[in-house]
Order: structure tokens, then sequence, then C-alpha cells
DNA sequence: TCTGGGGTCCTAGGACCC
DNA sequence: TCTGGGGTCCTAGGACCC
């Protein structure tokens, strides 16, 4: 008997920012996406309040300065490491996971004689305990009744965080769930779902596969099979290597100056060469773009560079894409954001065979190495090419983040007796 | 003044080949 | 009056996820 669960963390964001400030507790808080642009997570006591997901936050502020409501910049580092820390914990309780976002993971139970709802619970204690993290676990037989089960965790208060599919709880719990909750259903296939009378999950469990396969194609018939507990995704425990890498940020203020733009540039290279080489990759093609205004956002310029051998060198990258910027570049106008996308990705091993196409030399790899070492120990861009710059006065806007509580020594919360 | 930043998969249609 | 049948590859667009 297949069974598969899915715990998640509560507002993720909020939460990893209470742990390092108590004070946030049974406050209304809500964490800023780059830039301070939208709402991303919000505390229980700010969705009471009316507060939005994905709102743009200068139109909450006011709102939210009568309420008393805490705003914090997205802190990435503290998340990411928070994260890290998060899954292994749960890596404990099985030994098959599946890392599928920053803040839930996958497990197979499969052959494990626990009592489900037990076990989950047990999840829910040591992640509160040695992280200080509100979690909840859903478990069910395919991966996409182990989500609805994390959901309906989510949504009943007496269910203490777990819930357990097929545990003799309910009649049928998915009777209680609109279509749009089930994983894989968006906005515009939930309307056309519902004017076809399949309002919620248990309607469309209860629909034909062949008829709904017509209508919307493969992905939607396999949302019916899992719903029947009929498994089509299987647990992913290695994540595979990407197919495609971006880099790219809303600048904090207007940018005009070529060099500014440059150096920007230089700098989301520099990033997305980073992930690239940490997956043990080389590109063979950079794609460089640059947008006008953040909204009502236009397609941004591209311009398309194809290198003459893949190579995961930040040096070489960083050129590519400066060629394509000044290509690219108007003067006068007033650029909004930037960005790099790697494509044409080949696994490293693969590229030192290719004798006609020769990958980067040893001195290259060995330098890329300790580049990538001394960033990793002491910082993203203590080692960085010149044309990053030092000033950055396009930098995005952050106005109220918090310290790196868990990855910079200077930002060691401090206890204090007495 | 002020609206994020990543990713994936599927499908349809066109170009081209034999 | 008549107008094949497959196959592959590529691209754009649509839909979804967090």
């Amino acid at each position: 008997m297949s069974a598969i669960a899915l715990i998640d963390a509560n507002h993720f964001y909020v939460a990893c920012e209470r742990v390092f400030d108590p004070h946030l507790e049974r406050r209304p808080v809500v964490v800023l996406s780059n830039n301070d642009g939208c709402v991303v997570a919000r505390s229980p006591e700010a969705k009471a309040l009316g507060i939005p997901i994905g709102a743009p936050w200068f139109r909450c502020r006011e709102l939210a300065r009568r309420h008393g409501v805490v705003a914090r910049s997205s802190n990435y580092a503290l998340y990411g490491d928070l994260s890290a820390r998060l899954m292994a914990v749960l890596g404990q309780f099985s030994p098959r996971q599946e890392v599928y976002s920053i803040d839930e993971c996958f497990l197979d139970l499969a052959g494990m004689d626990h009592d489900p709802t037990a076990y989950g619970q047990a999840m829910r204690q040591r992640v509160h305990q040695w992280l200080g993290l509100p979690v909840c676990v859903g478990i069910g037989p395919t991966k996409t009744l182990a989500k609805l089960a994390n959901r309906l965790a989510k949504q009943e208060p007496d269910w203490d965080g777990v819930c357990a599919l097929g545990a003799p709880a309910l009649a049928d719990p998915l009777a209680r769930l609109d279509v749009a909750t089930v994983w894989g259903i968006g906005p515009r296939w939930a309307a056309r779902l519902r004017a076809l009378g399949i309002e919620t999950a248990r309607d469309l469990r209860a629909a034909d596969p062949k008829t709904l396969r017509r209508r919307f194609g493969v992905t939607m018939e396999r949302i019916v099979w899992e719903l029947r507990g009929v498994a089509g995704l299987e647990l992913a425990e290695m994540a595979p290597p990407q197919h495609q890498i971006i880099a790219s940020r809303s600048f904090g203020r207007p940018v005009s100056d070529l060099t500014e733009l440059q150096s920007a540039m230089a700098q989301h290279v520099a990033r997305a060469a980073e992930k690239l080489r940490r997956q043990r990759s080389h590109a063979r093609l950079v794609q460089a773009f640059v947008g006008l205004d953040r909204f009502p956002s236009p397609a941004p310029t591209a311009g398309l560079l194809r290198l003459p051998a893949p190579t995961g060198d930040t040096a070489r990258l960083t050129a590519a894409a400066g060629r394509l910027v000044a290509a690219l570049y108007r003067p006068g106008a007033a650029y909004r954001r930037a960005g790099v996308m790697l494509l044409e990705l080949t696994p490293v091993a693969r590229a030192q065979e290719t004798l006609w196409e020769p990958a980067d030399d040893d001195r290259t790899a060995a330098r890329l190495a300790v580049l990538d070492r001394i960033n990793a120990r002491w910082g993203r861009g203590t080692l960085r090419l010149a044309r990053e710059g030092f000033a950055q006065p396009w930098a995005m806007r952050q106005d109220c983040r918090s310290p790196a509580y868990t990855t910079r020594w200077a930002d060691l919360p401090v206890a204090r007796a007495g």
C-alpha cells in the first residue's frame, strides 16, 4: 500500500522571521517580494486583516499602518538556511524524500507500519522543537492526494495540523474542497471545469478521465487518476539538472546609464553562472534582456548570442551578455529591470569529451572552483569581476530586512542574561 | 514614487524531409 | 476530376507550480 506525506511550513517566510524575533509572535506580519514590491507571505493575523497575497505593497501600506502590521523585506539568506535545516529534520522520517520547494517536501512512507496520523504528529513536534517552525502534514496514497490532505490539515483546526486520508475521520473529505484547490488546477482550468459542473475535488475525481483528456489534455487526465489513488507522478529524489537558468531583477530606481546597466547585468550573470556550475553544467546560448517598465510589463527586448563552445566561465558569459546589452541599449531610455538566461545547457562531463568543442581548460576550471569556494565561505560577491562595480546605485530596495542571523557571523543574535 | 523571480510540461502548427 | 502519408524538429503560446 503506497503512502506519501507532504509536509510544508505555514507562512514560512513569516515563521522564519519569528524564529529570531519573538516580538513578531501573535502580531500581523507580512514579508515583501524583492524591491519591497508585493506581499508574498502573511501571518494569519495579517491575513485576517484582509491583506491579499500578491498585493502591491504601496496599496496595503495605509491599512497596514493603521493596524500596526510589521513588514519585512525578503531575507533569502535566512529562509534558505532554515529551509535546509527543515529538510534535514524531515529527512529523518523516511529514506526517500523529494524536496519540492523552499518550504515543502514529499516523504515516501510506503511499507512503514506507523499509525500515519501519529507519525505526522511526531514530525510536527520535532520540527517545532528543533527549529521553531510550524508545519502541516498531509498523507495520502498519491502525491496529489497528499497535497489535498495537507490542504485539509490547514483548513480544519481540530485536526491539529495532520490529515491522513483514509482515516475514518470523514465520509468524503474531498467534497469539502473546491476544485481550484487541487494541485495542478489553476484559475483558468477551474473556471472551465465549473462550466462543466465540476465544482469540488470529489466531482473531479468522479469525472470521466477520457473525456477530460480530450478537452484538457493528458495533464488533466493524470490528475483525475491521481485523485482516484492511481499514481501518475513519481517521487523525484534527485533533482534533475535544470534546462535553463535565469537571473534577473528589477532596479531600485530607473537606470539610463550604460555602465550601470552593464554592471547590473554582470551581477546577474555571476549569479546565473554560479548556479550553472553548481549543477555541473556548461551553457552554449546566452540571452540578455532589458525591460523598460515594470507594469504593465511589456515584452522585454532581448538578444541572443551562441558561444563558440559551451562554458561555465563567468568571464566569458559576462563578455557575451555585455555585448548583447550594448546592442540593446538606447541612450535616454529608462530601464527598470535586466536579466540573463543561460540556455543549451550540457553536463560538464560530456563537454570534456567533445574534442571539437573544447570546454573550459583545466586552469579556468581550477580558477572557477576557487572563486566558488571563496564566495561560499565569505559571502556572494566577495570575489567578483570589476565590471560588477561597487556602488550599485540601482540595487533593489530592501528597506526592512532582518539580519542574516544564521549565515553571517556579525549578525549572530546575542542573548543577554538578567 | 510604489506591481517579484524563478521554473516545468504540453500542444498545435509550420517547415522540411522522404 | 484530381490534391498521399508519415516522420522529425522547432517554436510559440498556454497552462501550471512555488
